[in-house]
DNA sequence: CAAAAACTTGCAACATTATTGCAAATATTG
DNA sequence: CAATATTTGCAATAATGTTGCAAGTTTTTG
């Protein structure tokens, strides 16, 4: 069974077109991609609104996750560790190239745990390192 | 002196309504702002366009810094340790209330070293925390 | 302190990105 | 394979961000 049905009918969902091809880019790439991104791989196969629809419940399921990125554009990856709905172990660093530009999961390298002041409660922790990355270097 | 004309002058900036109004925000609110906000708190005294260009305004100077989210929007919030421009001291860890929505910027926190696999080489790291604030715990 | 120079603002137009309702198409169920 | 449930694409709309340019402000300078 391909990889991609695979995360479908795992996680319930029906198997269509766009989802196949959108997991599958995921599944290629060992980066992350932004909707932008989907939708120029695509080559505009799918209407934007598909896109928009398939990564929102991509996330939902816990497929996909988000990247915080300060220039005004979600990235989003995939989660290796099989994430369950509504419970991402979205633990990892994220590493954005400044050369190629290429934003890379670092699973095997964990947030590290912050002291946070008095009265602040952790829930989750995101990482982003900018940088020069292994190809580019 | 008040210190938002003391920050204007320091930058070398034209010292106008806009800039002292915008810049007082900040100084007033200990949370990160997004451009929406900005735009509700000064009741479209100022155009659109007069806000962002004033937010890239202070981001070039080191005023404010950018802080990465996985929403689709930028937060802005002063830096506190007197940047210089392109060079920020922003290595900060943010947190932003799951309840009452705010972003805080812990100043004494430092981000954490975090050590990349072979090849990688940071330039950059930033973090953000979720969780429950000191005010909503 | 007034005129010149430099810079900032607002407007208008435009471009990009995101959201919603609904009918048609596709997938799943039994 | 028909009935049901889900997904898709289209169209319309909204929200967000950018650019050029003339008019208005601020700063500089003599």
């Amino acid at each position: 069974m391909n990889e991609n049905l695979e995360i479908l009918k795992r996680n319930g969902l029906s198997v269509t077109e766009g989802r196949k091809k959108i997991l599958d880019l995921f599944l290629d790439n060992e980066g992350a991609l932004a909707h932008a991104d989907i939708e120029k791989y695509t080559d505009a196969a799918f209407d934007r609104v598909t896109v928009y629809r398939t990564l929102q419940t991509f996330v939902d399921k816990g497929i996909i996750h988000q990247i915080p990125t300060t220039d005004n554009s979600i990235l989003y990856a995939l989660c290796k560790h099989k994430c369950e709905a509504g419970h991402h172990h979205d633990d990892h660093v994220h590493f954005i190239c400044n050369l190629c530009g290429k934003t890379i999961c670092l699973d095997d390298v964990t947030v590290p745990a912050v002291k946070l002041p008095k009265g602040f409660k952790p829930a989750q922790a995101a990482m982003v390192v900018t940088g020069t990355c292994s190809d580019c270097k």
